[in-house]
DNA sequence: CTGAAAGCGCTTACAG
DNA sequence: CTGAAAGCGCTTACAG
């Protein structure tokens, strides 16, 4: 491998200038008289430099990367966040680094490592369950939590994640259930109890129960969603209607429930929380609550950028908006099936 | 934000040592006498220094870090692959740099960039359309291709895709099948490609007639399958079974299918590829070829290591094996239809 | 076992 | 507009 590397002394002596007038070339050309430039950039073609970003950077003081560190990078939930920041990272020119920080024995040693100079000039933190004290290092880069976060008082994206409950609570009630139940995601994590808090204040606020009868632990996945299928197969009074604090859950239980011939909307309607893209092709088609992941990645981006840049990232702070995506998984209440049934409670609700 | 950095100068001073005996003892303890070593290790923990990576990476001629070239970061299928290289690169220190090609106006010069000194010390490339000139770089780091791509011949982790045609039909053929159909993905992919030319060789093994009219073409997405189900309902002759290059493809065509009351395996048997989470979960469960994801990421992530330390990859390359998962969304074909149906001609291949 | 010194490849005040 | 020179923070032969 012998990487004969051309530096910029060989494209100063190809062209029979400074190497200070080389960089100057590159980085601010109009500063650099033309004749000279050209024949800067002939020996630049001729050579094939390429600058050493190592080189230039360790000058500059800058790394040109930002680091997005994820709970768990196999989840696909976070491809179009990454996506999203890729684009507007790359076209600042900025690299994006990736890491998982659940990955090895002590996350926060990881994110303290992260942190440290010539790692990275930034980063975007998605996993709130890292613990604050681990930001505490002298001298660190700037970080955005794309995630609520409730202890730490960082520059954030936000989802409106109460805004999303009040939207398939409403959707729901309008229907005309009053027995909407609610799926949640795991318990310490701040999403998923932002939006258990926002089904109980949904329901509160139309005078609806929010029954500790009618919340079935989830952790976000399809096979908790299953699970969650047979528990609310086996409730003495279920819900006629459940809000899933994610797709995949909704997913889940959808499957398992048809195997003991439980239909949606027919016996029960479903809403989710995402909009994944096979929310379109269930069977029913899915009405979920729709969070603009792309959108969220890019925001997270150009407020780090901001950031970084020396600003106070108060214009690019924000609170992303989520929306009701209507389909097939919701419809009226079933009517009150006749008295002695497992149901049969479901009167009082009529 | 006055960062002052601490560095290997102010440990020095503080412990009374050169900047060498720094050095040394973060790097190779075992060569500095154990008293100097204490002192120095005890000036680190109060003055709170970190190495600055770049300064290291520069006087190293390293970058420490490797990048993944993928056609479209926002396909989720990219991200347990990232998980799996992420895992193994972690724990070799290296970081991970993500980069979607198909971003800017011209992938080539993407790609070249990237291979640029300093970059990075290596690149994994998921994007088999990029021209093979664009790796024509002088002095480039190793490049490992984690797709199929005739062309170059890359050092490379290759799913056998062959492999899973070849399963797909097997298994269709065992159940009495013989009008199997295949969906394939986009025309100029080299994945969609080797999977069209298994299915064909598949059944031409078997004396079946991979008939024309029986390709549908799609390109991956869940929307194509759907398309594609309406040109198989529209078809004179229509096969009773159909492999899909893709889960997402049978996912979108099974949404579809229902609409018109079709249903799998009762009318039609289907079988896809990849396994991806969903799969499991619908109605039916999907059979499928499963790619192990994960894996493909940790060889990919390991044969680049490998060829970074100047080994030649030759005991790291391989080809990843698929399996058949099987489900419930096949079963032997409907019994021939009466005559005068459009469906007649299947008698003749009871 | 330790230190003085060179140097990785670049950028940027400072002169001129 | 251009060049000589310093220096970003580290590592590593080379002496001793």
């Amino acid at each position: 491998m012998d990487r004969k590397q051309v530096t910029i002394q060989d494209v100063a002596r190809e062209a029979g200038v400074s190497t200070a007038t080389v960089s100057r070339t590159l980085s601010k050309p109009t500063v650099v008289a033309k004749p000279t430039r050209q024949a800067v950039l002939r020996a630049v073609q001729k050579t094939g430099y390429q600058v050493n970003h190592l080189a230039r950077n360790l000058r500059r003081g800058r790394t040109g990367s930002v680091i997005a560190l994820a709970p768990n990078l196999a989840n696909p939930f976070f491809s179009q966040i990454l996506a999203g920041m890729s684009e507007v990272l790359s076209a600042r020119n900025y690299g994006l680094l990736i890491a998982d920080t659940q990955m090895g024995p002590d996350p926060d040693e990881r994110l303290r490592r992260y942190l440290a100079a010539g790692a990275a000039d930034g980063l975007v933190l998605f996993d709130g369950s890292l613990s604050p004290a681990a930001l505490d290092v002298p001298g660190r880069p700037p970080v955005v939590a794309a995630c609520e976060w409730l202890k730490v008082d960082l520059p954030s994206i936000r989802v409106d994640n109460a805004m999303g409950a009040e939207l398939a609570v409403a959707h729901l009630a309008d229907l005309g259930h009053s027995r909407i139940g609610h799926v949640t995601g795991p318990r310490r994590n701040v999403l998923a109890r932002t939006r258990l808090a926002g089904w109980r204040d949904a329901m509160t606020r139309r005078g609806l129960d929010p029954r500790e009868g009618w919340v079935f632990e989830g952790d976000f996945s399809m096979d908790s969603g299953a699970m969650a299928a047979r528990r609310w197969l086996a409730a003495p009074d279920r819900p006629t209607a459940l809000f899933f604090a994610s797709d995949e859950m909704a997913v889940g239980f959808l499957g398992e429930a048809r195997r003991a011939d439980i239909r949606a909307p027919r016996d029960v309607s479903v809403v989710g929380f995402d909009n994944i893209e096979v929310a379109a092709h269930l069977d029913p088609p899915l009405t979920t609550i729709r969070q603009p992941r792309t959108l969220i990645g890019q925001r997270a981006a150009a407020l780090l950028m901001d950031l970084i840049e020396g600003g106070d990232g108060a214009a690019f702070e924000s609170m992303v908006e989520v929306d009701l995506i209507l389909r097939d998984s919701t419809a009226p209440p079933p009517p009150p099936a006749p008295a002695g049934q497992a149901s049969s409670k479901a009167a009082g609700a009529a």
